[in-house]
DNA sequence: CTGAAAGCGCTTACAG
DNA sequence: CTGAAAGCGCTTACAG
């Protein structure tokens, strides 16, 4: 490739061994007397030698590519835990090897993916298609969805409590008071969204309450922007809304107070799910849903590591504990 | 790889011709008839056939794979940086293969990034080493640093004009009759962060004005929140500060706000630089320096591709406009 | 246009 | 422990 291009067989001359030689020394584990190592390794050093990953993985059948998929980095909750998986493949010896998608697409990049033989695939975003998880699945790859949920089993999953954790609104909502509390939903066929509404509805009717209004915003800023103004100019006014995350949040509350002079949590509480960095600062001091991300890419590296490894590893589906965080806004 | 692993030479055999018609045919402009052609496509289609791009990749010399470093992405600039620059090279054939490190392990991430031959190197963050950037471009791979530069000629970047916005927002501030003029910094040893601060010393300067006070908060959060309390707490209260980015000018509007129960831009005015989306919700509205994500990354882009395509085409120092964005904070 | 053959840089049985 | 050899899946001159 570059210039430089030194090879085994450039070492293996200098360091007067066999080719063989060379490339047991820089495989862990492989048998080759500690003076032979030495040479080697002499001789790596002058030439500036580093074994060829590509060539590597094409022999071993181990590329060490990890394949990502992301719908969209702008909801703050996704850049943290792409950090994050990212540091623990690369501590694992993995390589991420990125994909922005929308539905559009989502056909080319199983295909791009595939051709580069990745090891594994992480799907973080729950507005991207159950189809392409199935069909890495069924050809063998290990895959993870982050964030969300299929039926399918062929999938493993790593998310937090959704359900109990819109319950855990649901009472907190109720204990303070309120009586008329609204939805906004992220997207419709969203496991995550489906099942966070429906701890909320659960945890209401324990109450005998039922929801007083509800909107779909499909995760997006804009259209919770236009939710919370619908419901805010709606007939029964609620005293409290449950947003599916907090990005929707944070613009519900801004609206609130910028368009309707109102006050959060005094007027309208406002809760959110996720517990981005951005939640605890001043500007809104959100009531959330924390799931931990450290708890969540732990998981999931290790979900896919243990399915790499052995052959025979299931496809898991981990449920985490969700965390109602009380602040002011709620 | 997988248990499929179909080869060409499977398909060859389906389709009874040679395994060179079959890589022809997934050659793009290489010569194979059309009856050929068509023979192979059907096999294919029958086998699941796609090309292994690792072996390719080796055979080629092309393995369309480019490294981009992040350092951190809790910055909302970064995941929008690189949601772009992902979409991007998506849409050229090329793979961006992540790396997130901070200046303990970028010796190794180095290492790694060669080892997978990657093409291109793109190297986003303030804070990540020179060091790096120079060592891939003496070994020919080239690089593109985003959003910060360095003075060794090995390397392309992309950045806005820094200076120039430093001094877009000195005028401002001034103009608004602001007298008592305060800078929070980045890193000091950035070039971005040296950048803006000189222009908005020297466009101060232009009216016979000199800062009123300066802290460092290396572009951390938590940082850029001590620095705000120290300037409020300090002898001369600054009227108006200039915060190295968004990210940490919304830290210090909070402070402003909570801690010191201050209006902005009533009491101190607060300007940023980078206009990430946040900045433009209502609970900040926040005055700031644009520098456009769209012609960052095309740039970038092409910079990068020009130079693996034609061998001697030379690193470039591409300098974007600033535009100032008047919200009200400032 | 087509096939046989060489070769990309490596790992891994196979003998010794 | 060590080397010669086969082979991973492909691309690309080389002849025809």
């Amino acid at each position: 490739m570059g210039k430089g291009a030194v090879t085994s067989g450039d070492v293996a001359r200098l360091a007067n061994v066999s080719q063989s030689a060379v490339s047991r020394t820089f495989t862990p584990g492989a048998s080759v007397s500690q003076s032979t190592r030495d040479r080697v390794m002499k001789a790596a050093e002058e030439l500036g030698y580093r074994p060829n990953a590509l060539a590597r993985a094409m022999i071993s059948g181990q590329s060490k590519l990890i394949a990502m998929m992301f719908a969209y980095l702008e909801n703050q909750f996704y850049p943290v835990l792409l950090e994050r998986m990212s540091r623990e493949l690369q501590a694992k010896g993995y390589h991420p090897l990125l994909f922005m998608t929308e539905s559009g697409n989502q056909d080319d990049v199983v295909k791009q993916l595939l051709d580069y033989q990745v090891q594994g695939l992480v799907l973080a975003s729950a507005t991207l298609s159950s189809d392409l998880a199935v069909r890495c699945g069924d050809l063998g790859i290990p895959v993870v969805l982050l964030n969300r949920d299929i039926d399918d089993p062929v999938a493993s999953s790593v998310t937090s409590d959704n359900f109990a954790g819109g319950k855990l609104v649901a009472e907190h909502f109720v204990k303070n008071g309120r009586r008329r509390v609204a939805y906004i939903a992220g997207a419709e066929d969203s496991s995550t969204n489906r099942d966070r509404e429906a701890g909320l509805v659960v945890g209401l009717a324990a109450h005998g309450l039922a929801l007083a209004g509800r909107f779909c915003a499909n995760y997006r800023h804009d259209e919770a922007r236009d939710a919370a103004a619908r419901l805010m100019n709606g007939p029964e006014r609620p005293d409290a809304i449950f947003v599916a995350n907090d990005y929707m949040a944070f613009a519900v509350i801004d609206v609130i107070r910028s368009e309707f002079g109102l006050r959060v949590p005094e007027d309208v509480a406002v809760a959110g799910y996720d517990d981005v960095p951005e939640a605890s600062w001043d500007a809104y001091q959100l009531t959330t849903v924390r799931q931990s991300t450290e708890d969540m890419t732990a998981h999931a590296v290790a979900l896919l590591s243990d399915q790499i490894d052995g052959a025979f590893v299931r496809p898991q589906k981990v449920l985490l504990p969700a965390t109602l965080i009380v602040r002011r806004s709620a």
